[in-house]
RNA sequence: GGGCCGCUAGCUCAUCGGGCAGAGCAGGAGACUUUUAAUCUCAAGGUGCAGGGAUCGAGACCCUGGCGGCCCA
């Protein structure tokens, strides 16, 4: 209506009737005529309503904020040049029996936010610019991998077996055949068996579960991207993941420079690359590397005030120095690569460098953004790993993986050589929206229980 | 898990060296024929998060708990 009608000079009328629907966000009485004005999920547009030209003028006049009413009415613009819609004949929608919010300061009240997000979505036009985009971006990721011949699956949210990443489950029980379940880390395994079985571009955007603290970065379940593609290893992952975002980038900003919480992020491609053992031998002004013994590396994290577990090997060790002197440090993007082989039970051997996998993480604005790697292939180094993370389980890691028999098995029919990514869809909204919370790209993050309020 | 902060009308916020709790907006009644958070008049609106304690007297001070926020682990 406003692109067609935009142009209509102060106090001219279009001859056009037309029909709207929405709800009242403001209205203002002045005798025998009234102003309000009206939203809908496009934007809003002002009714106006005489006592003369609308039915049931009075009952109109004494609507409340927050109703939603039909109108249908002439197009025309008021004499300060406001496009307008002169009422005839109205009806209401839905009333409100709540009272609403505050007109100029809206809700402010994060729980309020949190818990009603009904209220925050109509009171707050930020909170709805947000979701709006996050729709637009996850709309865009399929569109991009459709385009690229990848197909969009769907595998199993209860999963019998733990694995595909690093982290503490939610379990529950299937009553039929009792047996309790896992809520899924991850769909890693289960993509890949669908590589095996031919697919050889498949992605899925969902749900996975994590039983770990709230924070402003963590929500319990939360939204993965996850993408295998026959035929690449990570350097191609890496194109695509730098090309993706930057691509998305432009699509919900308009540019590939963004601003997060003040200060610009350049996410034109090429990004940097990095090597673990660089980025953290440049944060420490000292050579660190898998190279060294392991004393020297516990000698190093000592120094840096990094307590570690006696489990735990030079792989470990490096990772936990790097995640807590340097991971933090990164602004710009970073393609984080070649971890080590001991906290990646998924990722092929490098292929000419020992101890280190083909694996890397994304780091943007001091936080991890996607996770990706040559996949590991060959059946029996798999279960080697995994047997590996058995030990660490029983060693007290409650985060490590279990023995699965069946992936193997369908390793032992063939994994062509795979790329894979995964790439936390709330963080790379956070980034892309400027918001420093989870909870407010999540519609409805994970709350303690209302108590009796 | 630790530290700090917050919780007062439907919403956003005040108040005080402890002494009957106050405003704007919303909601109600009324005025007003081109407003833009319209304006004006009137009336109404509260178990001050919950529970204990010291005090003649607590929303305020002390303790415990609840929920949330920020920072840290």
């Amino acid at each position: 209506m406003r692109e067609s009608f935009g142009h209509l000079n102060p106090g001219e009328t279009s001859g056009v009737v037309h029909s709207i629907a929405g709800r009242i966000m403001l209205l203002r009485r002045q005798g025998k005529i009234a102003f309000a004005e009206l939203r809908d999920s496009k934007g809003h547009i002002q009714l106006f309503a005489s006592a003369d030209l609308t039915e049931e003028f009075e009952r109109f006049a004494s609507l409340s904020l927050g109703t939603w009413v039909g109108a249908t009415g002439e197009i025309m613009t008021t004499k300060r040049g406001e496009l307008s819609l002169r009422i005839s004949s109205w009806v209401v929608l839905a009333y409100p029996v709540r009272g609403f919010g505050d007109k100029w300061h809206g809700v402010t009240d994060p729980d309020t936010r949190y818990r009603q997000r009904y209220v925050d979505l109509w009171a707050n036009p930020d909170a709805r610019s947000v979701f709006i985009k996050r729709s637009r971006i996850i709309s865009e990721i399929r569109h991009y991998l459709e385009s690229n011949d990848f197909i969009e699956v769907e595998t199993p949210i209860l999963h019998g077996v733990l694995g595909g990443a690093l982290a503490r489950p939610f379990t529950t029980h299937h009553n039929a055949l009792d047996i309790d379940l896992y809520l899924r880390i991850a769909p890693e395994l289960y993509l890949k068996r669908l590589v095996v079985g031919g697919f050889e571009r498949v992605f899925e955007i969902g749900r996975v579960f994590r039983n770990e603290g709230i924070s402003p970065r963590h929500n319990p379940e939360f939204t993965m991207l996850e993408l295998y593609k026959a035929y690449a290893d990570y350097n191609d992952m890496m194109m695509l993941t730098e090309e993706l975002i930057s691509h998305l980038a432009v699509i919900s900003n308009g540019s590939t420079t963004i601003t997060y919480q003040g200060r610009d992020i350049n996410l034109a491609a090429p990004w940097r690359r990095s090597t673990m053992e660089e980025l953290v031998s440049d944060q420490l002004g000292r050579e660190v590397s898998l190279e060294m013994e392991l004393v020297e590396l516990l000698s190093i994290a000592e120094e840096n005030d990094i307590s570690v577990a006696p489990s735990w090997g030079k792989g470990k060790v490096l990772l936990e120095i790097y995640e807590k002197t340097t991971e933090h440090t990164i602004w710009d993007p970073v393609f984080v690569y070649d971890y080590p082989k001991e906290v990646s039970p998924l990722s092929r051997d490098h292929r000419s460098k020992p101890d280190v996998v083909e694996r890397f993480e994304v780091i943007i604005a001091g936080r991890e953004l996607a996770n990706a790697f040559s996949e590991l292939t060959d059946p029996e180094e798999q279960r080697r790993r995994f047997q590996h993370q058995v030990e660490q389980g029983k060693a007290g890691d409650d985060e490590a993986m279990e023995m699965d028999e069946d992936y193997i098995r369908a390793l032992e029919y063939g994994l062509p050589a795979t790329g894979g990514l995964g790439i936390g869809i709330d963080r790379l909204v956070m980034l892309l929206t400027d918001q420093s919370q989870i909870r407010e790209v999540v519609a409805f993050p994970t709350m303690r229980p209302e108590q009796d309020r």
